[in-house]
DNA sequence: ATCTCTTGCTAACGAACGTTAGTATGTTTA
DNA sequence: TAAACATACTAACGTTCGTTAGCAAGAGAT
């Protein structure tokens, strides 16, 4: 038995858009495109949203909530750094391979919102940031981890992480959970043999 | 003393063109924009380029070159796999660091080369990529890397070292050869301790 | 002295852009 | 039954877009 739930235009506009977004880039695409590939006139769609930017702020914004979220049971983990930093990466892979038109809206096109939104946007990431770092920094001090640049090994770690986006594949073999294991033992132990 | 090279008006305009394409993006980058930051008028940049997209193919196809370029110096490393990544971990940086804001363009905006550019570049970029996931190949048949997915290790391993255009300083503390022996320190023998 | 090259201008082109106003129709709510 | 809402339309707005045509002034080469 499958449970239809009934979509409100505003989420098929958002779905859409994301969808375009993700593939033209948000500059590139225009709203007569995007009505097209609703089947309605550009002018239907501010029936139901304000303005073009308007949508990015919700992609935006939605994602950053998710990460947010997801960060929960990351905190919940208090057996050690190592643990931890897995725990995080898991989840921060989790949300990504959820929707990754979305989070591939939300790495490359936060650039063209306009303020206030764009310093709400990046206080949210460097806070985000922060939180990857501070494990390093614990796991440092604990002797868990090898002394390495805080900053310089938190961007490393995202980088790897948030490309996820660009290659994953749903239907693939590698489940969410089994991407951010893998990521993870990668990048605490590295690929050589010892 | 100082020698002034002259540099014609046209590569004035390609490296304006670099600076807003990796600021702005391609498609939300006038050519008026381009021209008042050159102080001329968007019709005299017809003088020197044939048109908006020519300059990203000029930049796109310049980097591409670059890469290849500095692969020579990785086929001269015949003392195993492990140093042979290393190496070629270490070119790609340094030519990414030589020139941040078009490696920037090179990576984000070239989905916007029109046919044929957009195939040719795609198939240089798999070429690319290839050698890479040689190496890997060739280092896990010999038992110097751990076995694991050849084509996730690659994208790991190169997403990692692509995001370094987004924080490299060039007035920093890090030379670009000690940025990729730090990076190719890290995803081969990994964060942790032993 | 003439020619060619570089560099730039003004004026304008047709197309596409995001968006608004005003209207119509069917559906849900009171 | 009436009011409110959801949805979509046509027509058009002012703006910006990439680009072309045609012209002009100065520099270097022959």
């Amino acid at each position: 038995m499958k449970t239809v739930v009934k979509k409100s235009r505003k989420q098929q506009i958002e779905e859409k858009a994301t969808t375009l977004f993700q593939s033209r880039g948000y500059a590139a695409t225009s709203m007569r495109n995007l009505a097209q590939d609703l089947g309605i006139e550009a002018a239907s769609l501010y029936s139901h949203i304000k303005s073009k930017e308007e949508i990015l702020q919700r992609i935006c914004f939605r994602m950053a909530e998710e990460f947010y979220s997801a960060w929960q049971e990351v905190d919940e983990e208090t057996s050690g750094n190592a643990a931890k930093m897995e725990k995080a990466m898991i989840a921060h892979v989790k949300v990504i391979t959820k929707d990754t038109n979305a989070s591939a809206v939300f790495f490359n096109e936060w650039r063209h919102l306009s303020e206030p939104h764009l310093s709400e946007f990046l206080a949210m990431r460097d806070d985000y940031e922060g939180r990857f770092k501070k494990i390093l920094r614990d796991g440092m001090a604990s002797g868990e981890f090898k002394l390495v640049d805080e900053k310089f090994m938190m961007l490393t770690i995202l980088s790897s992480l948030n490309w996820t986006h660009n290659w994953y594949k749903p239907d693939g073999s590698l489940s969410p959970e089994e991407v951010g294991k893998r990521l993870s033992g990668l990048l605490l132990n590295g690929l050589k043999k010892n």
